[in-house]
DNA sequence: GCTACACTTCGTCATGTGGCGAACTGACCA
DNA sequence: TGGTCAGTTCGCCACATGACGAAGTGTAGC
């Protein structure tokens, strides 16, 4: 009960959706779904932190940066469950087709330029 | 987005939850939810108002009484979705189990007897 | 070892949510 | 047409949650 109660809030937040939904495109680090969702970094990674212990993300350590999946093989098949329902839905959203347009453009952008941007947040401007 | 938002939070708080799971069986109306649950009749009826909201539930007057059931062919196709994934969850459930067999309990009094017990919560002793 | 930096944790704030009792609404029945 | 009573709405309270910036953590590379 308290497992499909943290997957389902877990889903639940439109910002942790759209991330799911991101991360359905492939491993994402934080610094690049914080450049598509234009979030503070510390927003970002609190998500993913509660995302994770729901069972509907792992991490991998990738050298310095820290690589999001969506989860393979869930524990917890209530996290199987709701990625499966979300995997579903939303396919037409006009808010998670704007992400992946911007996905796109991020995604070639190599990391290491990407992720030291002046625009993300640890600095809004210098 | 907006609508799937609704019915993941919908069922994502563990009241709502058991009360959908009790649904399952067939349609009931807020005295006996509230019997089985031992909430307030406000805190039911707000519950009963925002998973109709959601699309998960709908409501047929009966009488004196309103009769609250599953949503057959929701609308909303998220909320269909979402009833599949508590269809399919929580089937050996404790806490679920448990409701159930006071559901079995309680539907076994006639409803204009149980509805006017005084443990009701509307004058919890008087 | 020291610096750089990707990410996390902490403290704070505004807002949302779940619970209750009291007052209100509206359908049935006399 | 007025009473009864199932259910809703309202106001309130405690607590959870999402956002941020600042400070902390730990790995890569000099």
């Amino acid at each position: 009960m308290r497992e499909l109660e943290l997957a389902l809030k877990a889903a639940a937040d439109p910002t942790r959706t759209r991330i799911l939904k991101l991360l359905e495109g492939g491993p994402l680090c934080v610094c690049q779904v914080q450049a598509v969702l234009g979030l503070a970094p510390s927003t970002v990674s609190k998500h993913l932190t509660l995302l994770k212990s729901a069972g509907l993300v792992q991490e991998r350590r990738d050298g310095k940066w820290i690589e999001h999946r969506l989860a393979a093989r869930p524990g917890n098949p209530h996290a199987r469950r709701v990625l499966a329902l979300l995997r579903r839905a939303l396919a037409r959203d006009p808010v998670v087709a704007a992400d992946r347009r911007r996905l796109r453009a991020v995604t070639v952008i190599p990391r290491a330029e990407l992720c030291a941007l002046p625009a993300r947040g640890r600095g809004r401007h210098g």
